[in-house]
DNA sequence: TCAGCCATGTAATGGGTTACATGATTGA
DNA sequence: TCAATCATGTAACCCATTACATGGCTGA
């Protein structure tokens, strides 16, 4: 089945969704890779979240590409540093990704579902302790995005981000529902008459 | 913010959830590399996608820590392959490694919501385009699991899997019915006002 | 007064991907 | 008859993560 490769017919350099993601980032403003990395936690992080150092050779990258600036400043009490500016080169760069119909597919790696998928070897109140753990981890998140969500509410600019905040609080609604018809099940499951159960559906 | 590593204060070589998910596939029977990667595909691969390369290192490293033994299989017609198959000791670590309450945190990276985030760099026309062709995706995906959700209904030993598969069932869901609701709002702005929209509350 | 965070990054290492090989079989 | 798929893997490379550094500030 081997994966299609998303780098193929265009540019050489072949940059990937990460490289734009900080580029588009830079639209913002000059900044330091410090500032990127504060940013990117705020806005994409929950669907994107380079590691830090990757933000610093990204930046570098697009400085050897032509699509940002840098220049170096001089701190005290501070350690220094360097700030970037995306150029129009960069710009244009971006719009044309932007543009671009080939998306690269999406990569969901989710570690407690592997868990659940070979649940029959561990002990059946250990895997609802986990649940348990993964809804209140699940309601957690719901509930910053929520209050995300009050606060990009009627401003204008944010109307994007705002869309894409809907599909987080969709998705993690629909997690939360799951997580809680999960528990329900196994909790039923763990009283009386565990060995005629089946996935009927009900 | 600096995430917080998962393969601290325990096992010196701290295998990564990756491993287990193949250590998993192999309690399934002896298999080889290429089986594994099949296996993946009809299993796991919504939700955790090793390439295939990765697979025949892993298998290889679990091996080498005991938790697997290998035998090499010679053939005329096909290439030479290497059956796997799991140990007492690699049972005994998978079942570890189930039952440890510290799961790695969920892996998201959805470049379609990167582009979204971003659109306000990209004509309308274009984003409508592509709103469409992820909910066309979408369904797609969700009548796959539909599928399989037929064809694991009441069968007692996919219990768990069954479980799993309804978390991308909601998860899907959830998204073509986002997706819907944006290509509602993006359409509805292209004709007419579009000066006045905002994110009101409905 | 001391742990922890702010602020700014670099170095070392590993995880994971795409590209490369090879020969038989099957469907259009 | 020719491209695609099955079947099996290796080699090369890059993306990404964790660990390391440093010094001032701030809250308990």
């Amino acid at each position: 089945m081997d994966k299609i490769g998303f780098a193929r017919a265009s540019d050489p350099p072949g940059l990937a969704s990460t490289s734009f993601a900080i580029l588009g980032l830079l639209t913002f403003g000059e900044m330091s890779g410090y500032d990127v990395g504060k940013l990117v936690n705020r806005t994409v992080g929950h669907f994107f979240s380079p590691a830090k150092s990757q933000i610093y050779s990204e930046l570098r990258r697009l400085v050897g590409l032509g699509f940002a600036t840098e220049r170096k400043i001089q701190q005290e009490d501070r350690p220094n540093k360097r700030l970037y500016r995306i150029t129009g080169e960069g710009e244009q760069a971006l719009r044309q990704w932007l543009e671009s119909v080939d998306v690269e597919p999406p990569v969901y790696k989710i570690p407690f579902l592997l868990k659940l998928f070979f649940a029959a070897h561990m002990p059946h109140e250990t895997l609802i302790a986990q649940v348990k753990e993964e809804l209140r981890q699940s309601r957690e998140v719901l509930e910053g995005f929520e209050e995300l969500e009050r606060e990009m509410q009627d401003k204008d600019e944010m109307f994007f981000p705002y869309l894409v905040l809907q599909a987080g609080l969709a998705h993690n609604r629909s997690q939360v529902d799951w997580a809680e018809k999960v528990l329900a099940e196994l909790e039923h499951r763990s009283h009386g008459h565990d060995s005629s159960a089946s996935n009927r559906k009900d």
